[in-house]
DNA sequence: TTCCGGGGGTGACAGAAATCACAGCGGGTA
DNA sequence: TACCCGCTGTGATTTCTGTCACCCCCGGAA
């Protein structure tokens, strides 16, 4: 799929330069997009697969912010690009995928010249801050079982897919939890017929 | 004060347009300046004073996210002027305060004429999302015992001040806490020389 | 002066969650 | 086949936090 199908709305001039200018990449599910204080070099647009946004503290904890779909644009990246230089988060590739970086030098001219580009950078700050609001709701005001819900609902919109390839460490290191506690809750979940129980699989009923 | 001087960085037309179009407003220390579902018709600026920004919940549940300070701006009612209509956050003035209200129809033509004027609200995100990224940091990662030190030189840092006038209780809805913890923590804050505790006032030290 | 309500201190307890310990299971590899 | 390692289940224990009960203190109002 061509990547300007992802992006209808950008008009041609635009397109011309990100055709000239910009590189795209793949990532195999698993690799590390950018890093948590790395120096910020372009700015990425999903084109295919999924990309999972982390924040990062100092001993290790990592947790799960929002996911980025295809047609979508890492709004940290925009940001950090002019500010500090280095990113404040970490994006994973969940899925095997197709970015497309945009040099950041170019931010600042593309912003001025064309206005389908700046309306694009306008509502991704919306959505990512409006995600944030419901990222603050979840840790501020829920428990841990109302999160875990929260979680596995949030991935089968995000997937379309009623069942869950991931083992339970890997869920708490999300949540920044314990994989002893998913365990527990996830079993009481059983029990209310909201998921079923696999080896490294989940299925949401 | 002139309220233009809040703002030297807006060319002379923009000035022309807030002058004729927006209107000021006092507000008195714990007003309700917006809440939480009301409808926006204006967007925030503040002048003078200290507004507190919050996130409800459906229970009465509370939580500070973080203050607007003078020349500073309420993002979420930028964003939320254009996509859902309504606020999701409730703005409270700690101090008495005073506010430039921009209808949010004009919005538009102001980002479109005004290079300030848009440069202003790209700022505007820009910090919110980094305070909103620290706010994350805070209830993700961390007990209640270093959330309210972040709180406490927080608002040290927000008002240059060395002592608060405010109760126990109310550092505890802003917290999302009740009241017995922050009495606790804070008197072991007090053994560890941090605090001085009186009545209605907390010294940092 | 007395009364009363809000602010603050403290102990007892309950529930959520993290941690430790250990066992069973399954799938891949030597 | 035998082995190992990662995934999962589960109990015991501890820590953190929220809740309940009850106390005293202060300051303003009557």
């Amino acid at each position: 799929m061509n990547w300007k199908e992802r992006f209808p709305q950008f008009e041609p001039g635009l397109i011309e330069l990100i055709e000239k200018e910009a590189v795209q990449r793949s990532f195999n599910a698993g690799d590390v997009i950018m890093r948590t204080g790395q120096y910020i070099k372009s700015t990425a647009l999903v084109l295919e697969g999924r990309v999972k946004i982390y924040r990062e503290n100092q001993d290790g904890g990592e947790f799960l912010m929002y996911y980025l779909l295809p047609g979508q644009a890492c709004a940290v990246s925009m940001i950090c690009a002019i500010q500090t230089h280095t990113s404040e988060v970490m994006a994973v590739a969940e899925e095997d995928s197709e970015v497309l970086m945009i040099p950041v030098h170019l931010m600042d001219d593309m912003m001025n010249q064309y206005k389908t580009w700046y309306q694009f950078v306008i509502q991704t700050y919306r959505n990512r801050f409006d995600e944030l609001l419901s990222v603050v709701d979840n840790i501020a005001f829920r428990n841990m079982d109302e999160r875990l819900e929260f979680y596995l609902k949030r991935y089968a919109e995000k997937t379309g897919k009623k069942s869950m390839d991931i083992s339970h460490q890997q869920i708490a290191d999300d949540l920044n939890s314990s994989r002893e506690v998913i365990s527990r809750l996830l079993k009481k979940m059983e029990q209310r017929n909201l998921v079923k129980l696999h080896r490294n699989m989940i299925e949401l009923t």
